[in-house]
DNA sequence: TTAAAAATTGACCAGATAGACAAGATTTGT
DNA sequence: ACAAATCTTGTCTATCTGGTCAATTTTTAA
C-alpha cells in the first residue's frame, strides 16, 4: 500500500520492491516508536535500513506515506483476538484468553504499541477513519455479548466499556510505559516471566472484580 | 528552575521575570503534549505565548531548558495523593482514594499527562534520576503497606506492584487515549459523567479483586 | 543477447529551525 | 530624576530536513 508507482508492462513486480519495503517499514517503526513522527527523520530511516535516502523516497511517496503504512501494518494486527467470542462462551475463558493475548502484543511487539500510543497522545489525526469505521462496529459487537452475559447472571454488573479500557490500559502499560515498569521491579530488561506475572494479577483482578472464577 | 539568568544587585527580581516565565511554560505545555519534543518548534510556543521567539530564548537556556522545565513542573505534582497512607488505614478507602485522584488528575491536567507519557515512550531518558531517586522510594514505601495488608489477611494476596500498574494503566487511559474513549463513549469530549463513571468501574473491579468491600 | 523496465544513488534545492546578538525600551532602587 | 539592571524584540546565521532529479546500474522478459 501507499506505493508511488506501480509497476506495469512486460515484466514481473513484486519481489525486490516486497523485500526493499519490507525493510524500510521495520526500520521506520522502530525510528517512529522511539522518536515519533517530527523526531524521525527520512535520513535516519535510510540509515537504518542501510540505503541512501533517495532510496527510501523511491518507495514511498513521501514521509506521511511512510508512517500511514507502518499505522496500516499496526491497524492489521488489531482484530486477531477475541474476533469470534459468541453469547455461548463463557465469559471467565474469554478474558483470559483476551487479557493473555494482549500481554502478550505488549511483549511481543512493544514498537507497534508505542506508535499506536504515540498517535494517539497527539490526538489520532490519522486514526479518525479507523476509530469511526473499523473500530467501533468491532467493539459494539464485543460490548453487547458483554452485557448479555451481565442480563443473564453470568458476571456481575460491570460497565462493559470501562471494563475494556481496563484491560486495555494495563496491559498496554507494559509496552508503554516499560522505564517505569522495569524500574518498578528493578530488573534491566522485561522477561518471560514478569509478563506471566503481570497476566496472572490482571486476570486474577478483573475475573474476580467482575465476579467470575477462573476457568477449568 | 532551568533559569538562564539570575539577576543579582540593586534590583528586585521576580515578578515579571516570574509572571513571564509562566506564561510560557504553559504555552510549551500545550505545544508538547500535542506535538511532541521535536514537533514542537520555539517559535510555535512563542506565538501561544503571545511574545516574540526570543524572548522564549531569554528566559530559558534552550529548547530542552523549555522541556526540562515543563517536566519539572509535572514530576512535582507526583506525590500529591497516596502520600500519607499507613499501615492503620482501611485498603478499601485508600485504593478509593487513590484511584479518585489519579482519575480526577487525567480530567484535569491531561496535557501533564500526556507529556509525561510521550516522555515514557520514548524511553523516558529525561526521567532517569526522578525514575531511580524519587519514585523508587515512593513506590516501595507504598508495595510494603500493601504486602503487610496482605500478609495479615486485609486484603487478597494480589502482587502489589501490579496491582498499582493496573491502576495507573487503567486511570490514565482516560488521558492518554483521550480520542478512543471519546469515540468508544460516543461523546465529543469527555464530561464529568464520564469520568464518574470511569471511576465507578474501576473502584468497582479493583476493590472486589482485591477481595474487598466498598467503604461505610 | 538485448532492450525496456525497475532500482540505486549522489547531488542539489527551498524552507524551516534553534540559537546568537545587539540595539532599544522599560523597570527598579536610590 | 537618573543610572543601572532587566526586559523586549527585529534581524541574522548555520544547520537540518523533506523532497526532487538525472545519471548510472541492475534486473527482467523476449
Amino acid at each position: 500500500m501507499i506505493n508511488r508507482t506501480m509497476p506495469r508492462g512486460p515484466y514481473k513486480p513484486g519481489k525486490i520492491r516486497q523485500k526493499s519495503q519490507q525493510t524500510m517499514l521495520e526500520a521506520a517503526i522502530q525510528a517512529f516508536s522511539q522518536y515519533g513522527y517530527s523526531g524521525t527523520s527520512m535520513q535516519s530511516i535510510a540509515d537504518i535500513a542501510g540505503v541512501p535516502k533517495a532510496n527510501v523516497h523511491y518507495y514511498f511517496k513521501n514521509k506521511l506515506g511512510v508512517y500511514t503504512a507502518v499505522l496500516g501494518n499496526i491497524l492489521d494486527m488489531w482484530d486477531t483476538v477475541l474476533n469470534d467470542i459468541t453469547i455461548a462462551d463463557d465469559p471467565a475463558t474469554v478474558l483470559c484468553r483476551y487479557i493473555d493475548a494482549k500481554i502478550d502484543f505488549s511483549r511481543t511487539h512493544p514498537q507497534e504499541s508505542r506508535v499506536f500510543a504515540k498517535e494517539m497522545l497527539s490526538g489520532a489525526p490519522h486514526l479518525q477513519e479507523f476509530l469511526q469505521a473499523k473500530y467501533t462496529t468491532w467493539l459494539d459487537n464485543r460490548l453487547s455479548i458483554f452485557r448479555h452475559w451481565i442480563k443473564v447472571g453470568k458476571m456481575d454488573d460491570v460497565e462493559p466499556t470501562h471494563l475494556m479500557f481496563m484491560i486495555w490500559g494495563s496491559t498496554q502499560h507494559y509496552a508503554d510505559f516499560a522505564p517505569q515498569v522495569t524500574q518498578s521491579l528493578g530488573t534491566d530488561t522485561l522477561q518471560q516471566e514478569h509478563f506471566d506475572a503481570a497476566a496472572k494479577t490482571v486476570k486474577q483482578v478483573i475475573l474476580r472484580g467482575c465476579g467470575l472464577t477462573p476457568p477449568e
